[in-house]
DNA sequence: GTCTATAACAGGATAGAC
DNA sequence: GTCTATCCTGTTATAGAC
């Protein structure tokens, strides 16, 4: 922790590294506090209560999540370079921020309602109309490719699972496959080419008579 | 709740519903004891401690999550036929129990080397051993289809994603696709041929001199 | 075994000196 | 703005009657 910033700099950034680690239910401001090496009180000084400081976090880390993925899949371009974005951009996000996605499902559920009316409904940008125009693209796509038989719906919740899971689930991967911190990070930069790679082989066309087709 | 069980079976059920849904520090002993219909003194009459009773609870997830896995990729039979399983498997009991996985990864998380200790280390089935291995299998049966660029370890990491993920994220996916808990288990119930076809098409071979494939 | 009442304590919040 | 001391509520845990 950096003692230079300034008091109410150092607690958030305190804050997010607690909550996002611990959740709301198990942070105790004295752990914030004791992060920022700052007393307790100035806690409530800044921020009046734990929950105030916590919906200041949340806020930060929907917004740090949720804004990419519409940006980029509401862009111009094919399906598939936008999922080469989306791999891209996030893989990026994660593994400067690997315990977002974790905190925020957590936290959701904790808290249904007030997601689906904040992040989802009351949202200008209307997440799940773009997301449904999207999934029409990637239909189409498949279509052409002469693939109907999978749903793109389906494979669009499978891409961002093959994005975020390992993250999630980040324990319990190094767990299982017995790696260390290094060897994760390195499994998720590979992953910024094989995610891509499994999608180009799924959306090559099952049409035979295309002629051979063009470089990669 | 069945107010006929023996109080000791209701309060482990209900200490399962309410630790699952809020993870271990959220949970009161109270909402525990309200679910059961039962008298807050007797859950320690029972379990002496909020931390033994939910040992208990936690222990019996694992059990319940772990095993499958390992039964299933160490059986005989081809890499895909155990895809199929696997898949088979633990959408089915995910569909009957959607917060199982978001529970273990979260309360893993919280005391991640109490985790590697009992379910890595020092369990007998040596898990990390037969993961690798299944690893091993898949990697050569991609090999042989002429798919070698797609690394296996990869690859499992996506199929346990694609499975457990929509669960995890089970809000936010019903969420932004506006589905009601029907139309989630109904897309959860068609992933069950779609994860498998998904597989099916990446594992048919590239390789070009093999006859027309046999029937689907 | 089941309940009511209460002890014991943790943790969020505030008062007030500096 | 920052600190120490303290209040006060909510929660775990226990004592003791039935």
């Amino acid at each position: 922790m950096n003692k230079d910033q300034k008091t109410e700099a150092r607690i958030l950034e305190a804050a997010i590294e607690i909550f996002q680690q611990k959740g709301f239910a198990a942070t105790r401001m004295q752990d914030i506090a004791d992060r920022a090496s700052i007393n307790k009180a100035m806690l409530h000084y800044y921020f009046r209560s734990k929950q105030k400081l916590f919906d200041r976090v949340f806020q930060y880390a929907i917004q740090q999540f949720f804004p990419g993925i519409v940006a980029i899949i509401s862009g111009n371009g094919s399906a598939e370079a936008k999922i080469r974005q989306l791999v891209e951009f996030y893989l990026d996000m994660l593994q400067k921020n690997p315990r977002l996605p974790g905190f925020i499902i957590h936290e959701i559920q904790q808290n249904e309602e007030h997601f689906l009316e904040t992040v989802v409904r009351k949202n200008p940008f209307q997440p799940a109309r773009i997301i449904t125009r999207f999934v029409e693209e990637l239909q189409a796509e498949l279509n052409l490719q002469g693939v109907s038989e999978l749903d793109a719906r389906q494979l669009f919740v499978s891409l961002i699972a093959m994005i975020v899971f390992p993250f999630v689930a980040r324990p319990m991967v190094m767990g299982l496959f017995e790696l260390d911190s290094e060897a994760f990070e390195k499994m998720m930069s590979a992953r910024k080419t094989f995610i891509p790679l499994l999608f180009a082989r799924l959306l090559q066309g099952q049409a035979e008579n295309k002629d051979a087709e063009g470089g990669e």
